[in-house]
DNA sequence: GGAGACTCCTAACGATCGTTAGGTAGGAGT
DNA sequence: ACTCCTACCTAACGATCGTTAGGAGTCTCC
């Protein structure tokens, strides 16, 4: 077997770190092997390719940022809580673990074939959770008029930046940080008095 | 001499191309050459490094949003108008040469020494004019009372996305993303009527 | 105490990397 | 005619890349 052990989680959390500070194109396996003191070839006791270490981080991040948005979507009814609580959500996912996401929305595009298309139709379901959202929300005469794809891209791309500059010993707490973009998400949609 | 020649700017287009669709790292020299039909040796009788090519694009687009941020900022007092001002500016430079833009954005890192320093001030110092414009806003009592620097984050990570997302023959032109964006980042630090 | 899983080692493979050396062909300016 | 400049070539350099082969300790469970 090749996918059991305590081994494996800490090449993906060294890995994570290394991926989002250098990238994964100029990240070599020795880096990573460096960081664990061991030897590069030791790698491959626990993990059959490179690639395959990003894909454990890129899948891992993935199914935490559908999980927590499918948790977001079940109890909110009315479309502006469930954009609320979508937005929320990501922000959790997110500073829970900036390294993991940072790689996982600016690294997947290194991987190859199959797992390349999976991740860029989940990343289009997730983005699409945003856009009916502001849609319903559209319907409802909640939000302004828009465009819902623009207001979807917009809200998302604001989102995943949080995940390049957050840092856990950072003046805002994720809380804060979850506050301010629920407001900021929000206000973008709804009515203003000017 | 090495820096004259109109060859020396097909490099820099080809290689945008090539950085903003795989990246700095996992583009080599002899990827930038098979693109302009010539050998890998021969790019070196117009450039000094591969790391050269990307300081050229990367300096050249900031200098870009730098311009048009002072311009922006030149006809316009009310800090509402300048913030608006400074978004649609930032909207038309990306769509003007998004290859550019997305690698000043997303590859800068790559860069070593001084000129990564360098571009990391330089950007800061540009995240800085939103900050401000934020900041005045909020001081004559414009905006919904916010963290600037939370503020001006979250606009211009959302600003940037467009740089992944944009393809000149795409459904919507750059006035209309310029008006959209406005709309958005004004409407979420302006006061709402909920 | 033997088996098997887990962890790591040294040594090396072929490929590819950025880059340099040295040379050639054509055009422009004198 | 001569020289310089631009633009490209072939050939090759040392370094580094991801990965494989083959072996060996340590641990747990029967």
């Amino acid at each position: 077997m090749i996918e059991t052990g305590s081994r494996r989680r800490e090449i993906d959390e060294v890995a994570s770190e290394l991926f989002r500070a250098n990238g994964y194109a100029a990240t070599s396996v020795r880096d990573i092997a460096k960081a664990l003191d061991i030897q590069a070839a030791s790698m491959y006791a626990h993990v059959a390719s490179k690639e395959d270490v990003l894909w454990s981080i890129v899948d891992g991040a993935a199914t935490s940022f559908e999980r927590a948005a499918e948790a977001a979507e079940a109890d909110t009814a009315d479309p502006v809580d469930r954009l609320a609580a979508l937005v929320e959500a990501h922000v959790e996912v997110v500073t829970a673990d900036p390294e993991r996401s940072s790689v996982f929305v600016t690294e997947w595009r290194h991987l190859t074939g199959d797992r390349r298309a999976a991740i860029a139709s989940r990343r289009d379901a997730y983005e699409a959770r945003f856009r009916a959202a502001v849609r319903d929300g559209l319907a409802v005469g909640a939000f302004r008029s828009t465009d819902p794809a623009v207001a979807a891209a917009f809200i998302l791309t604001a989102l995943n930046g949080i995940a390049t500059w957050y840092r856990p010993d950072g003046r805002l707490s994720p809380d804060r940080i979850a506050d301010h973009y629920v407001e900021l998400a929000l206000g973008a949609l709804t009515e203003t008095t000017r």
